[in-house]
DNA sequence: AGAAAAAGAGAGCACTGCTCTTGACGTGCT
DNA sequence: AGCACGTCAAGAGCAGTGCTCTCTTTTTCT
């Protein structure tokens, strides 16, 4: 059945029909991505395409998981250079090199955090991916043991936040302290998505000055310090 | 040139192409809006509507154009609602206000807010409109008057900001308040836009006492008091 | 009523995602 | 060696898209 070279090519060829989306996708965005023309740049049939990706959106999925994960990788590259640094500064670190991704990809930052493509439904094989990127947040947040405030008025009232699942991933903060991990990181991705979706212009002109100091802002704020 | 009964019924017409552009926008995203689908549910051809709309974009931009002058609008009502409030509770009250109409506009947030069409330039009719949001939020936090505290450390660098354009549209804050003034307003979105797009799906239970919070939470820091 | 202007219809081009059939190739088993 | 199977590529074809063109109908104004 599964003969051993057959199997080696076709991952091969999985591996190229990838890399020729995504470059397709970097020039043009994911929304437009065609099938046939990346069979065209291939110099093959676009039916012969259908072998390995059942449909366009297997292959959009495939890319989605890409992007997760090479981004995820960046953050916990930047998490593991950071040890040892003062809390304030990992988180800085970490949001920007969040940022310098998403610069220099945009169009797979735009795939997995824009706008979700119609009748398309992200796949389980996505989640765990995604969670990468909360979960560098967390490792530099749980470091900090920041003191605890209340989140908002009154702290936050249980049952608000999955706690169950999400200690397994952000470790054991409290709370509200879990709660304002997750602001932190919702504010980084709003800065960073009106930054790259033009939502800026004419407002801010330096830009990475104002996300640095803004994330910094809200490291100070959740107790961190330099 | 201009005879009173064409102009109207063409503006008749024009209303009631975007206003079944819309509801197909609603219905299935508006990357699939397709100008045939339009012409086939007013029982018309494709090509008459090439007459009102010379290509996609062009109803596109309308749309967008009238999304951002809807959200505006109760941006605004919100605003003048709340009048002689706490400023904590007209913060929370303009982002939960603008929170309902994502909630019930998904479509139309995503027009605006989400991944920019591809070859698509926002022209210039769109950038009055879009300010109407932003300064909403100044209008609620200016009234404040916060204490002044450093934007980051060390403060805010001069020329980070384009402060002449956004002393027009956000008044007479000082350049720390006003970047905390984008920042609040670019945390609320990323939280709203992580609700809406599904990436809390799994960690937060209940959206709308997470998002209440984390707003006040974002007040506070601002300076503002209940 | 008749001329002018506006609106609509329909065919057509080039493109898309996707399916189905047909023929060729390489591999492994007998 | 020969055969059968699974894999692969190609091509035709369906239904959909944006958009343009020409031609006809309707509406409006004088």
């Amino acid at each position: 059945m599964a003969s051993p070279k057959v199997e080696q090519n076709r991952a091969a060829k999985i591996a190229a029909i990838k890399q020729q989306a995504r470059t397709l996708v970097a020039e043009r965005g994911a929304a437009s991505l065609s099938l046939r023309e990346v069979a065209r740049v291939m110099e093959q049939t676009s039916s012969a395409l259908y072998r390995y990706f059942p449909n366009r959106d297997v292959l959009l999925t495939a890319l989605i998981v890409d992007a997760y994960n090479d981004l995820g990788a960046v953050a916990e590259a930047s998490v593991a250079a950071s040890i040892g640094h003062p809390p304030l500064d990992r988180l800085v670190a970490l949001a920007c090199a969040i940022r310098e991704w998403a610069r220099s990809n945009m169009h797979e930052y735009a795939l997995i955090f824009g706008t979700p493509i119609p009748n398309y439904v992200a796949p389980e094989a996505t989640i765990a991916p995604a969670a990468r990127i909360p979960c560098a947040f967390a490792a530099t947040l749980g470091s900090a043991t920041p003191p605890h405030r209340d989140f908002g008025p009154g702290g936050l009232p249980s049952g608000t936040l999955d706690l169950d699942a999400l200690s397994v991933v952000l470790g054991d903060l409290d709370p509200d302290a879990t709660a304002r991990a997750l602001l932190i990181w919702s504010s980084v991705f709003g800065l960073l998505t009106f930054e790259l979706f033009g939502h800026f212009v004419g407002s801010v002109e330096n830009a990475e000055t104002f996300f640095r100091h803004a994330v910094a802002d809200l490291g100070i704020q959740f107790g961190l310090e330099a």
